[in-house]
DNA sequence: TGAAACACACTACATATGTAGTACGTCTAT
DNA sequence: ATAGACGTACTACATATGTAGTGTGTTTCA
Protein backbone atom coordinates (compact mmCIF):
# COMPACT_ATOMS: atom_id res chain seq x y z
CA UNK A 1 0.00 0.00 0.00
CA UNK A 2 1.57 3.27 -0.78
CA UNK A 3 0.97 6.67 0.39
CA UNK A 4 -1.85 6.03 2.87
CA UNK A 5 -5.25 7.03 2.40
CA UNK A 6 -5.08 10.28 4.25
CA UNK A 7 -9.08 10.65 4.82
CA UNK A 8 -11.24 8.26 2.69
CA UNK A 9 -12.72 10.98 0.85
CA UNK A 10 -14.34 9.56 -1.85
CA UNK A 11 -11.66 9.81 -4.29
CA UNK A 12 -12.96 11.80 -6.76
CA UNK A 13 -13.46 10.52 -10.43
CA UNK A 14 -13.61 12.31 -13.94
CA UNK A 15 -14.70 11.16 -16.97
CA UNK A 16 -12.77 12.55 -19.99
CA UNK A 17 -15.15 15.45 -20.74
CA UNK A 18 -14.90 16.09 -17.09
CA UNK A 19 -11.56 16.03 -17.27
CA UNK A 20 -11.72 19.00 -20.10
CA UNK A 21 -13.89 20.94 -19.09
CA UNK A 22 -12.14 21.05 -15.35
CA UNK A 23 -9.04 22.40 -16.51
CA UNK A 24 -10.94 25.27 -18.47
CA UNK A 25 -12.89 25.92 -14.61
CA UNK A 26 -9.72 25.92 -13.08
CA UNK A 27 -7.90 28.19 -15.45
CA UNK A 28 -10.69 30.58 -15.38
CA UNK A 29 -12.81 30.27 -12.53
CA UNK A 30 -14.95 31.63 -11.62
CA UNK A 31 -16.68 31.70 -15.05
CA UNK A 32 -19.95 31.46 -16.93
CA UNK A 33 -20.07 28.37 -18.79
CA UNK A 34 -19.51 30.28 -22.04
CA UNK A 35 -16.31 31.04 -21.18
CA UNK A 36 -15.73 27.82 -20.47
CA UNK A 37 -17.56 26.39 -23.88
CA UNK A 38 -14.95 29.34 -25.97
CA UNK A 39 -12.02 28.18 -23.99
CA UNK A 40 -12.50 24.32 -25.28
CA UNK A 41 -13.56 25.28 -28.28
CA UNK A 42 -10.62 24.85 -30.27
CA UNK A 43 -9.40 21.67 -29.22
CA UNK A 44 -13.47 19.97 -28.71
CA UNK A 45 -15.38 21.85 -30.61
CA UNK A 46 -18.28 21.48 -28.70
CA UNK A 47 -21.62 23.50 -28.89
CA UNK A 48 -22.54 25.28 -25.83
CA UNK A 49 -25.52 23.25 -24.65
CA UNK A 50 -22.89 20.34 -24.82
CA UNK A 51 -20.53 21.99 -22.26
CA UNK A 52 -23.66 23.08 -20.82
CA UNK A 53 -25.47 19.73 -20.58
CA UNK A 54 -22.32 18.07 -18.41
CA UNK A 55 -21.18 21.24 -16.87
CA UNK A 56 -25.08 21.07 -15.11
CA UNK A 57 -24.24 17.53 -14.20
CA UNK A 58 -21.05 18.04 -12.78
CA UNK A 59 -22.83 20.75 -10.83
CA UNK A 60 -25.22 17.45 -9.97
CA UNK A 61 -22.19 15.55 -9.27
CA UNK A 62 -21.11 18.51 -6.89
CA UNK A 63 -18.09 18.56 -8.60
CA UNK A 64 -19.07 22.29 -9.74
CA UNK A 65 -20.73 24.33 -7.99
CA UNK A 66 -22.48 27.56 -8.86
CA UNK A 67 -23.27 31.53 -8.32
CA UNK A 68 -25.68 33.74 -9.48
CA UNK A 69 -25.04 37.05 -9.78
CA UNK A 70 -28.38 38.35 -11.94
CA UNK A 71 -29.14 36.76 -14.50
CA UNK A 72 -25.72 35.20 -14.49
CA UNK A 73 -24.38 32.03 -13.11
CA UNK A 74 -20.86 31.58 -12.30
CA UNK A 75 -18.79 28.91 -11.69
CA UNK A 76 -16.37 27.00 -9.43
CA UNK A 77 -14.39 23.96 -9.17
CA UNK A 78 -15.04 22.35 -5.70
CA UNK A 79 -12.16 19.72 -6.02
CA UNK A 80 -8.29 21.39 -6.47
CA UNK A 81 -6.22 19.62 -9.34
CA UNK A 82 -4.25 17.59 -6.86
CA UNK A 83 -7.39 15.69 -5.23
CA UNK A 84 -8.14 15.44 -9.32
CA UNK A 85 -4.76 13.86 -10.08
CA UNK A 86 -4.76 12.20 -6.76
CA UNK A 87 -8.25 10.56 -7.80
CA UNK A 88 -7.27 9.14 -11.53
CA UNK A 89 -4.22 8.27 -10.10
CA UNK A 90 -5.75 6.19 -7.23
CA UNK A 91 -8.00 4.55 -10.00
CA UNK A 92 -4.74 3.92 -12.08
CA UNK A 93 -3.27 2.18 -9.11
CA UNK A 94 -5.81 -0.14 -8.07
CA UNK A 95 -7.27 -1.26 -11.36
CA UNK A 96 -3.53 -2.16 -12.40
CA UNK A 97 -1.59 -2.65 -9.70
CA UNK A 98 -3.64 -3.60 -6.72
CA UNK A 99 -3.10 -0.39 -5.23
CA UNK A 100 0.32 -0.72 -4.65
CA UNK A 101 2.99 1.38 -5.84
CA UNK A 102 6.23 -0.60 -5.89
CA UNK A 103 4.48 -3.11 -8.34
CA UNK A 104 3.74 0.11 -10.38
CA UNK A 105 7.53 1.28 -9.94
CA UNK A 106 8.76 -1.74 -11.40
CA UNK A 107 6.44 -2.45 -14.33
CA UNK A 108 7.63 1.15 -15.39
CA UNK A 109 11.29 0.18 -15.30
CA UNK A 110 10.58 -3.32 -16.33
CA UNK A 111 8.09 -2.35 -19.45
CA UNK A 112 8.20 1.14 -20.21
CA UNK A 113 11.50 1.91 -20.85
CA UNK A 114 12.08 4.97 -19.10
CA UNK A 115 14.04 7.68 -21.07
CA UNK A 116 17.53 8.42 -19.59
CA UNK A 117 15.87 11.85 -18.82
CA UNK A 118 12.92 9.69 -17.01
CA UNK A 119 15.88 8.09 -15.52
CA UNK A 120 17.70 11.28 -14.18
CA UNK A 121 14.71 12.92 -13.33
CA UNK A 122 13.58 9.60 -11.06
CA UNK A 123 17.35 9.63 -9.50
CA UNK A 124 17.01 13.45 -8.78
CA UNK A 125 13.74 12.22 -7.15
CA UNK A 126 14.90 9.75 -5.45
CA UNK A 127 17.84 11.62 -4.29
CA UNK A 128 15.83 14.55 -2.45
CA UNK A 129 13.62 12.07 -1.29
CA UNK A 130 16.67 10.78 0.88
CA UNK A 131 16.07 14.05 2.82
CA UNK A 132 12.73 14.26 3.32
CA UNK A 133 11.71 10.38 3.04
CA UNK A 134 7.96 11.63 4.16
CA UNK A 135 7.96 14.99 1.45
CA UNK A 136 7.78 18.14 3.27
CA UNK A 137 4.97 19.19 1.76
CA UNK A 138 4.72 22.79 2.25
CA UNK A 139 1.18 23.68 1.85
CA UNK A 140 -1.68 21.60 0.01
CA UNK A 141 -1.58 24.19 -2.67
CA UNK A 142 -4.56 24.09 -4.18
CA UNK A 143 -6.91 22.58 -1.79
CA UNK A 144 -10.21 24.38 -1.86
CA UNK A 145 -10.92 27.50 0.47
CA UNK A 146 -14.90 28.04 0.62
CA UNK A 147 -15.90 25.95 2.91
CA UNK A 148 -17.76 23.67 0.51
CA UNK A 149 -18.71 20.99 3.32
CA UNK A 150 -16.22 18.72 2.55
CA UNK A 151 -13.87 18.67 5.14
CA UNK A 152 -10.91 16.83 3.18
CA UNK B 1 7.51 12.45 -22.69
CA UNK B 2 7.95 9.09 -21.03
CA UNK B 3 8.60 5.97 -22.70
CA UNK B 4 8.23 6.36 -26.14
CA UNK B 5 4.95 5.49 -28.03
CA UNK B 6 6.83 2.25 -29.52
CA UNK B 7 4.03 1.06 -32.03
CA UNK B 8 0.59 2.88 -32.32
CA UNK B 9 -0.99 0.49 -30.88
CA UNK B 10 -4.64 2.18 -29.73
CA UNK B 11 -4.07 1.38 -26.11
CA UNK B 12 -6.11 -0.82 -24.52
CA UNK B 13 -8.63 0.77 -22.18
CA UNK B 14 -10.91 -1.49 -19.68
CA UNK B 15 -13.19 -0.46 -17.70
CA UNK B 16 -13.94 -1.97 -14.08
CA UNK B 17 -15.95 -4.90 -14.99
CA UNK B 18 -13.74 -5.64 -18.09
CA UNK B 19 -10.91 -5.85 -15.68
CA UNK B 20 -12.11 -8.02 -12.98
CA UNK B 21 -12.97 -10.30 -15.88
CA UNK B 22 -10.14 -10.22 -17.68
CA UNK B 23 -7.73 -11.29 -14.31
CA UNK B 24 -9.63 -14.19 -14.40
CA UNK B 25 -8.98 -14.80 -17.76
CA UNK B 26 -5.88 -14.02 -17.31
CA UNK B 27 -5.45 -16.90 -14.80
CA UNK B 28 -7.43 -19.37 -16.17
CA UNK B 29 -7.50 -18.78 -19.69
CA UNK B 30 -7.85 -21.03 -22.02
CA UNK B 31 -11.57 -21.30 -19.71
CA UNK B 32 -15.69 -20.89 -20.16
CA UNK B 33 -17.62 -18.47 -19.10
CA UNK B 34 -18.95 -20.36 -15.76
CA UNK B 35 -15.63 -20.81 -15.04
CA UNK B 36 -15.20 -17.07 -14.87
CA UNK B 37 -18.58 -16.13 -13.33
CA UNK B 38 -17.22 -19.02 -10.48
CA UNK B 39 -13.84 -17.07 -10.10
CA UNK B 40 -15.25 -13.89 -10.09
CA UNK B 41 -18.51 -15.02 -7.38
CA UNK B 42 -16.54 -14.26 -3.92
CA UNK B 43 -15.62 -10.70 -4.96
CA UNK B 44 -18.47 -9.69 -7.35
CA UNK B 45 -21.19 -12.37 -7.23
CA UNK B 46 -22.29 -11.43 -10.63
CA UNK B 47 -25.08 -13.59 -12.14
CA UNK B 48 -23.89 -16.00 -15.33
CA UNK B 49 -25.38 -14.34 -17.57
CA UNK B 50 -24.23 -10.80 -16.28
CA UNK B 51 -20.69 -12.24 -17.07
CA UNK B 52 -21.48 -13.71 -20.18
CA UNK B 53 -23.17 -10.87 -21.73
CA UNK B 54 -19.29 -8.69 -20.74
CA UNK B 55 -17.45 -11.41 -21.86
CA UNK B 56 -19.62 -11.15 -24.87
CA UNK B 57 -19.20 -7.59 -25.58
CA UNK B 58 -15.29 -8.07 -24.88
CA UNK B 59 -15.53 -10.15 -27.73
CA UNK B 60 -16.81 -7.97 -30.02
CA UNK B 61 -14.34 -5.29 -28.73
CA UNK B 62 -11.55 -7.85 -29.75
CA UNK B 63 -10.45 -7.56 -25.77
CA UNK B 64 -11.33 -11.82 -25.99
CA UNK B 65 -11.58 -14.33 -28.46
CA UNK B 66 -12.94 -17.82 -28.21
CA UNK B 67 -12.53 -21.30 -29.66
CA UNK B 68 -15.34 -23.47 -29.63
CA UNK B 69 -14.76 -27.44 -28.79
CA UNK B 70 -17.87 -28.89 -29.62
CA UNK B 71 -20.38 -26.99 -27.64
CA UNK B 72 -18.27 -25.53 -25.31
CA UNK B 73 -16.78 -22.16 -25.47
CA UNK B 74 -13.64 -21.25 -24.75
CA UNK B 75 -12.11 -17.86 -24.11
CA UNK B 76 -8.37 -16.36 -24.34
CA UNK B 77 -7.38 -12.97 -24.16
CA UNK B 78 -6.30 -11.06 -26.80
CA UNK B 79 -4.47 -8.46 -25.03
CA UNK B 80 -1.56 -9.61 -21.72
CA UNK B 81 -1.34 -8.06 -18.90
CA UNK B 82 1.25 -5.64 -19.64
CA UNK B 83 -0.93 -4.52 -22.68
CA UNK B 84 -3.76 -3.72 -20.22
CA UNK B 85 -1.33 -1.83 -17.18
CA UNK B 86 0.08 0.04 -19.90
CA UNK B 87 -2.81 1.18 -21.42
CA UNK B 88 -4.55 2.27 -17.90
CA UNK B 89 -1.20 3.60 -16.62
CA UNK B 90 -0.90 5.56 -19.98
CA UNK B 91 -4.59 6.70 -19.80
CA UNK B 92 -4.14 8.48 -16.36
CA UNK B 93 -1.11 9.58 -17.23
CA UNK B 94 -2.36 11.36 -20.10
CA UNK B 95 -5.22 12.72 -17.87
CA UNK B 96 -3.68 14.08 -15.22
CA UNK B 97 -0.41 14.57 -16.00
CA UNK B 98 -0.28 15.86 -20.00
CA UNK B 99 1.31 12.56 -20.58
CA UNK B 100 4.57 13.07 -19.09
CA UNK B 101 6.23 10.82 -16.34
CA UNK B 102 8.03 13.66 -14.70
CA UNK B 103 5.04 15.52 -13.63
CA UNK B 104 3.41 12.74 -12.06
CA UNK B 105 6.34 11.71 -10.29
CA UNK B 106 7.11 15.17 -9.16
CA UNK B 107 3.24 15.26 -7.92
CA UNK B 108 3.70 11.38 -5.77
CA UNK B 109 6.36 12.88 -3.88
CA UNK B 110 4.57 16.54 -3.06
CA UNK B 111 1.64 15.07 -2.53
CA UNK B 112 1.31 11.91 -2.14
CA UNK B 113 3.70 11.17 0.79
CA UNK B 114 5.37 8.33 -0.25
CA UNK B 115 5.86 5.61 2.41
CA UNK B 116 9.12 5.34 3.54
CA UNK B 117 8.97 1.92 2.00
CA UNK B 118 7.98 2.97 -1.03
CA UNK B 119 11.18 5.54 -1.04
CA UNK B 120 13.46 2.35 -0.43
CA UNK B 121 11.96 0.93 -3.47
CA UNK B 122 12.21 3.81 -5.51
CA UNK B 123 15.82 4.47 -4.56
CA UNK B 124 16.15 0.60 -5.35
CA UNK B 125 14.78 0.82 -8.65
CA UNK B 126 16.54 4.13 -9.22
CA UNK B 127 20.05 2.22 -8.42
CA UNK B 128 19.29 -0.10 -10.61
CA UNK B 129 18.64 1.96 -13.48
CA UNK B 130 21.98 3.40 -12.91
CA UNK B 131 23.60 0.37 -14.53
CA UNK B 132 21.27 -0.09 -16.97
CA UNK B 133 19.11 2.67 -18.07
CA UNK B 134 17.32 0.58 -20.17
CA UNK B 135 16.57 -2.11 -17.99
CA UNK B 136 18.00 -5.75 -18.37
CA UNK B 137 14.62 -7.60 -17.60
CA UNK B 138 15.39 -10.45 -19.36
CA UNK B 139 11.62 -12.21 -20.05
CA UNK B 140 9.01 -9.91 -21.21
CA UNK B 141 6.75 -11.73 -19.03
CA UNK B 142 3.29 -12.09 -19.96
CA UNK B 143 3.69 -10.79 -23.61
CA UNK B 144 1.17 -12.19 -25.82
CA UNK B 145 3.02 -14.75 -27.98
CA UNK B 146 0.47 -14.48 -31.14
CA UNK B 147 2.31 -12.10 -33.15
CA UNK B 148 1.12 -8.18 -31.46
CA UNK B 149 3.38 -6.52 -33.13
CA UNK B 150 5.04 -4.49 -30.59
CA UNK B 151 8.65 -4.28 -31.42
CA UNK B 152 9.47 -2.97 -27.85
C1' DT C 1 -34.50 -42.85 -22.64
C1' DG C 2 -35.67 -39.26 -19.98
C1' DA C 3 -34.66 -35.80 -16.53
C1' DA C 4 -31.27 -33.13 -14.23
C1' DA C 5 -27.08 -30.10 -15.23
C1' DC C 6 -24.92 -27.24 -17.75
C1' DA C 7 -23.98 -23.95 -21.43
C1' DC C 8 -25.40 -20.76 -24.69
C1' DA C 9 -28.15 -17.17 -27.25
C1' DC C 10 -31.32 -13.59 -26.99
C1' DT C 11 -33.64 -9.95 -24.72
C1' DA C 12 -34.23 -6.39 -21.29
C1' DC C 13 -33.54 -2.40 -18.67
C1' DA C 14 -31.50 1.30 -15.75
C1' DT C 15 -27.93 4.56 -15.45
C1' DA C 16 -23.99 7.04 -17.36
C1' DT C 17 -21.88 9.64 -20.86
C1' DG C 18 -21.22 12.26 -25.11
C1' DT C 19 -23.40 15.43 -27.87
C1' DA C 20 -26.73 18.81 -29.27
C1' DG C 21 -31.26 21.24 -30.48
C1' DT C 22 -34.85 24.49 -29.11
C1' DA C 23 -37.56 27.59 -26.57
C1' DC C 24 -37.64 31.25 -23.44
C1' DG C 25 -36.05 35.09 -20.45
C1' DT C 26 -33.20 39.36 -19.84
C1' DC C 27 -30.09 43.07 -20.93
C1' DT C 28 -28.80 46.75 -23.85
C1' DA C 29 -28.39 49.88 -27.34
C1' DT C 30 -31.01 52.16 -30.74
C1' DA D 1 -40.40 49.65 -26.85
C1' DT D 2 -38.03 46.64 -29.39
C1' DA D 3 -34.79 43.75 -31.82
C1' DG D 4 -30.46 41.53 -31.07
C1' DA D 5 -27.33 39.32 -28.30
C1' DC D 6 -26.50 36.49 -24.79
C1' DG D 7 -27.51 33.24 -21.28
C1' DT D 8 -30.37 29.73 -19.27
C1' DA D 9 -33.55 25.69 -18.90
C1' DC D 10 -35.53 21.81 -20.77
C1' DT D 11 -35.58 18.04 -23.89
C1' DA D 12 -33.62 14.53 -26.86
C1' DC D 13 -31.07 10.78 -28.41
C1' DA D 14 -27.29 7.41 -29.35
C1' DT D 15 -23.92 4.58 -27.34
C1' DA D 16 -21.68 2.48 -23.35
C1' DT D 17 -21.84 0.00 -19.20
C1' DG D 18 -23.60 -2.70 -15.32
C1' DT D 19 -26.65 -6.21 -14.31
C1' DA D 20 -29.78 -9.96 -15.05
C1' DG D 21 -33.86 -12.94 -16.73
C1' DT D 22 -35.59 -16.53 -20.02
C1' DG D 23 -35.74 -19.86 -23.25
C1' DT D 24 -33.52 -23.50 -25.60
C1' DG D 25 -30.14 -26.88 -26.82
C1' DT D 26 -26.69 -30.48 -25.22
C1' DT D 27 -24.53 -33.91 -22.00
C1' DT D 28 -24.65 -37.22 -18.98
C1' DC D 29 -26.05 -40.31 -15.70
C1' DA D 30 -29.34 -43.24 -13.51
Amino acid sequence: MAAKERSEKPSVELTEAEWAIMRAVWEHEPCAAGTVQEALAPSRGWAYSTVKTTMDRMLDKGLLRVKKIRNLRLYSTTVGEVEAKRGEFHRMLKRAFGGALAPMMQFLVEHEGLSADDARQLREIARRMNKTTKSPRPKDADRKETGDGRAQ
